[in-house]
DNA sequence: TACATACGTCTCTTGTAAGAGACAATCACT
DNA sequence: AGTGATTGTCTCTTACAAGAGACGTATGTA
């Protein structure tokens, strides 16, 4: 066999040559889509994951079977099928605090007008699990599930509250440091705002993902000392001091409203 | 070795005796998940599935590490996790019927006061995919994703519209012509009730599920003469004539409402 | 103290699925 | 018609995962 899998242009991957488990690819192929957030075709899809085209065939087809994903429109695009919808329904309605965060989500951007989302880590990620416009012309609506670097954020900062410095490290990397404007934030300085975050009991960030927004967080515990998601708002970043100390206050008590025993 | 075929204690499964691809496992464990509808121990879940105790361990620590699936509470239970909410929330991004179905039928309900439902075929069965619960005091609240025989239903009658007659025998088995109360449809019977369905253009059934209930439905259209939903009220049986024949109107008019180029 | 049942981890074997690649059929440009 | 890229299907090999089962531990109950 030739000295066969040549170069391998290797993205990064870490893969010593040799097979890939069929359920790993299920789960890239699902991600991937989740990043593309629109039917792909099948070649392409094996391109973006990097698996064989064959395989990826193969694979498609068991799960375009399975409902999981569904052949999309034209006909040789597939994505997410009804029954990952159905899937995700039964986790909300077995997650209280899931629904009950989606209320209180939707209630707090009807009543200030601003962006409001509900956060939790996923798998050590920063992910906006719920989001409900506001009514502001500009708005910054980031997709549900979206995906972003911890430091980057006034919710990453209370997420990690009362984890170990070395948790902490483990859960970012050099380049989550790196704001979208090119800008590095320092670790230990990142540490020190969790820490704060942590005892203050909400945290405000000011234009670290974009120039024109705050973004204002208050934590939401499972049990003492254990933050399971943060509720936050994105306002314009010249909102006034006095405004954002109260939009604060009502989200800090909504967020406590959330929380178990609260 | 020996004379091979051995016996295969076979526990009544049609597995002629040899192993199971791994992603079939995980599409089984999805599936069980969502019957029990509940947070279920690895141990159970391998029973559940029919799989061999070592095997579901492994694919389990695979789904949990993959967001797929999440311990639950107290620590030995799985469930489903954040990413398939995630997932399905993108399948709602991206499609515009069930997007606009799910507030239709909110709103139908509250304005009704009855129990109202968008209905799909899920990989050749009834699937209720969103209902929303009506003001009666009691109420038949049928769960999310509950798969239902398609004969026992008024949409199920109309999802077939337009189907050849192998094409609804292949989707029908001998089982589902059989009520709960015992009795038995017969098929011819069945296949003209789709027919004349299919033209009228609504359909209502008394009785079929259980003796208190009316159900009223009409359709979806996905293109012209393609059912793609359903979209129904279940009312008390003894509802009158005058008041059912003003919802089925209502109910044709939203429907069509949703339907493309409606 | 025994006995039974459930849990979680590990090892080893072998059936089989992941993958490479060939193929015909479209499609999109010249 | 000619060229190149893409699409869906199929075949064959072998690296590897599915599965059987043993093990140690943690329950519960007579």
């Amino acid at each position: 066999m030739q000295d066969g899998n040549a170069l391998t242009v290797s993205d990064g991957e870490k893969t010593p040559g040799s097979r890939e488990k069929g359920l790993n690819r299920v789960l890239e192929i699902l991600d991937f889509l989740h990043t593309t957030q629109r039917a792909i075709g099948i070649g392409d899809l094996a391109k973006g994951v990097n698996a064989p085209r064959s395989t990826t065939y193969t694979l498609v087809r068991s799960l375009v079977d399975a409902g999981l994903l569904e052949m999309a429109g034209d006909g040789n695009r597939v994505y997410f099928g009804k029954k990952l919808y159905l899937y995700g329904m039964d986790y909300v309605r077995g997650n209280d605090l899931l629904r009950r965060g989606r209320q209180e989500v939707d209630h707090l951007s009807r009543e200030t007008g601003e962006t409001s989302e509900l956060c939790m880590l996923q798998s050590g990620r920063y992910t906006i699990v719920h989001s409900s416009p506001g009514t502001r012309p500009f708005r910054i609506s980031s997709a549900t599930g979206l995906q972003i670097p911890l430091p980057w954020t006034a919710s990453g900062r209370l997420l990690l509250a009362g984890l170990e410095r070395v948790e902490i490290e483990a859960m970012v990397s050099d380049d989550d440091l790196v704001l979208p404007d090119g800008r590095k934030l320092r670790l230990d300085d990142f540490i020190a705002d969790i820490a704060k975050a942590g005892v203050t009991g909400y945290c405000v960030t000011s234009g670290l993902v974009d120039a024109y927004t705050k973004c204002l967080a208050a934590p939401v515990f499972s049990a003492p000392g254990k933050v399971e998601a943060t509720m936050c708002l994105v306002v314009p970043i010249d909102t006034t001091d006095e405004r954002t100390s109260s939009l604060i206050g009502l989200l800090r008590d909504r967020a406590a409203r959330l929380s178990i025993a609260g």
